[in-house]
DNA sequence: GTACTCCCAGACAACGTTGTCTCGGCTCTT
DNA sequence: AAGAGCCGAGACAACGTTGTCTGGGAGTAC
């Protein structure tokens, strides 16, 4: 009474092969392109042979094949785009990368993400790789100091938005803290609680951020008619274990400062870690750039300069989407404000004790 | 209302499109497959010939075509494998992806990565937007409770591999933390520091990682002769905020626990949170399952049970790429063990101020 | 010198889909 | 009643690539 399950399902077919329009088309009985108009939803088919055709559909368990469609059609779109980020792990990433998701979701567009790892040629090699498979356009967190490749690399007329730190020698669309402004708030913070001796601890100053960041640090303290001392300035820290031993050392010579400014998130929490150690979080003011998670639970709590990464990658989304629906006007650069938020360890004053000169080991 | 806007630029063929295989071989003077043969690394063509066609690829800048090639390919693959997470930015999901996406990348393959968010529509969602698009084989941390779907609607032979939680109705390659053994571990841990009053903290109970936490505490109360107090256990607690206000009442009620065992990160956190608030912190034990950043610098350090995203991740890829590579052997259970963390906040021992029944408001 | 083998390169078709064109039938108009 | 206009549906080709097959030249053995 029922038809064997194993042997070959529809008639001819191997049962191997997943059913194409082909195969739609004979069950329902119509033609292939009428399966086409069906599957893309056109208007103009009546409603009476649709309803065959989504049957047949069903009954087949029919899926459309995008990697052709895609081949076939005038436009070309893949309906992906792809996303560079430093690496889909570290929190601003992947907050980054969630908002971008959620965006390209709403436009039923697919995200194809890679880590960079500082690394130019790794950027080269995703970009290259994203260009085989036809990323209809490419949002990039950039590591590479130079972008002029891209002009050969990408198709002509694909849309590029670059988003926290700027690209060199390619002109696209780009999204960016307020690096400078929010440093310089910051430090201004520092010395409006009496600080006079601030360090900075960056990472690698050809990281256009850190720079930055570096320079609102800079500015303030110019401002406040004060310089920046070589020996509480330090850059290339771009691990939390590099970061925990310049504090720690800076903390081992004669004047060592009553305040840090850290320029981005592992140097914050190496920072914290090693006024830990030295016994000093409470004694030593903090401020961090770019929040991070537990900021507020720590002892004291750290005070930061926020980003808004959810912003960042929404206005990302928004401008690379612009460009793909047509826009084609000069590329502009979009200032996301960062936010100081006050938590206690950017309020404590100077500590007496290391005004006072006590050079030596201070644990 | 407006005339088209752009007449189209280029009359001729070359410029707007990109180059391909024709190109180059009328290019460099051979044939289209000749430029196939070269493209795809055969080592059936004349030196100098594939010199030559080297050299037309890169006068051209020539990018081959992924998605044609698949397109014609007897084996159809697209070398692209589908990462369905829990959410792309929290930091477990994360550390699997970055990890997969490493493993993947050795084996030139683009992870397609897509949050679920604990809703099974979307993961149903998500499987067919990925088998539209081909992907060779999928890697699910689910959601759904029921996976029977999967088999229709990937296509026969599809390698899957189910991720931190276990699929239902349909058999895969099963990558699991050791969910009962570390939270029984735990639950030990605090017995051993003689609480007798352990309160449990949890997700959704249908989700099944949070079953299996659940499923060791009881286990190891029971060894010790106890029994869980319905009082002191609270499911479905999934936000931060929901933790939060569970410790409040947990101890703005008669005969408070003097240890908390919390099965989840985002309600470890809440805990901490609560006990702050609470002034309790140090006062009340508290493990939670899984690690998170900066739970050594909290005061005092929280005692974890690790998971091992990193080892789970490559475990799942390895699954995976086992049967991309032909492997038919029976399904199996890869357990990851977990690791309990010693930092300070699990090795309290239980308050006198807790035990002498202070049961109203403690703050 | 002939016959056989081997191997490289090209011709051709096909993967699953959509753009274009055509055709037949219907409606509308006068 | 007949021509114009419209519209839905099918036939066909093509997107860029690779699998298969064929042809011809070089190499080898007799």
């Amino acid at each position: 009474m029922q038809a064997p399950r194993e042997s070959a399902p529809n008639g001819e077919r191997p049962g191997r092969t997943r059913p194409t329009m082909n195969d739609v088309a004979r069950t329902a009985g119509v033609s292939l392109k009428t399966v086409s108009r069906v599957v893309n939803g056109e208007q103009t088919v009546n409603p009476e042979l649709a309803a065959q055709v989504q049957s047949a559909i069903a009954a087949l368990n029919y899926r459309h094949d995008i990697g052709a469609s895609t081949l076939r059609r005038s436009d070309r779109r893949t309906d992906m785009i792809a996303l560079l980020l430093e690496d889909v792990s570290n929190p601003f990433s992947s907050a980054l990368h969630r908002v971008i998701e959620d965006e390209a979701r709403a436009r039923r567009l697919q995200v194809l993400t890679g880590s960079v790892d500082e690394d130019p040629e790794r950027e080269r090699e995703l970009i290259r790789t994203f260009t085989m498979r036809r990323a209809d356009g490419v949002i990039i967190a950039p590591v590479s100091s130079d972008h002029s490749y891209l002009t050969a690399e990408l198709p002509p007329g694909t849309p590029v938005v670059f988003v926290d730190r700027p690209g060199q020698g390619f002109a696209a669309d780009t999204v960016l803290a307020t690096n400078v402004t929010g440093a310089a708030e910051a430090t201004r913070h520092l010395l409006a609680h009496g600080h006079r001796s601030i360090a900075y601890l960056g990472d690698h100053y050809h990281i256009s951020t850190a720079q930055h960041r570096y320079e609102g640090y800079v500015a303030a303290l110019t401002e406040a008619g004060l310089q920046a001392d070589p020996a509480l300035v330090a850059h290339g820290l771009h691990t939390t274990a590099l970061a925990e031993t310049a504090v720690m050392s800076l903390f081992h010579r004669p004047a060592p400062p009553t305040a840090l400014f850290s320029s981005q998130n592992l140097v914050t929490i190496g920072a914290v870690r090693a006024l830990r150690r030295l016994g000093l979080h409470r004694a030593v003011a903090l401020i961090g750039f770019d929040d991070f998670p537990l900021a507020d639970l720590l002892e004291p709590a750290v005070t930061v300069v926020a980003q808004n990464p959810a912003l960042m990658g929404r206005t990302a989304a928004a401008a690379l989407f612009r460009r793909l629906d047509g826009h084609t006007g000069e590329p502009g650069t979009f200032w996301i404000p960062t936010d100081l938020i006050r938590r206690g360890s950017g309020e404590l004053p100077p500590s007496p004790q290391l005004l006072h000169g006590r050079s030596d080991r201070p644990l």
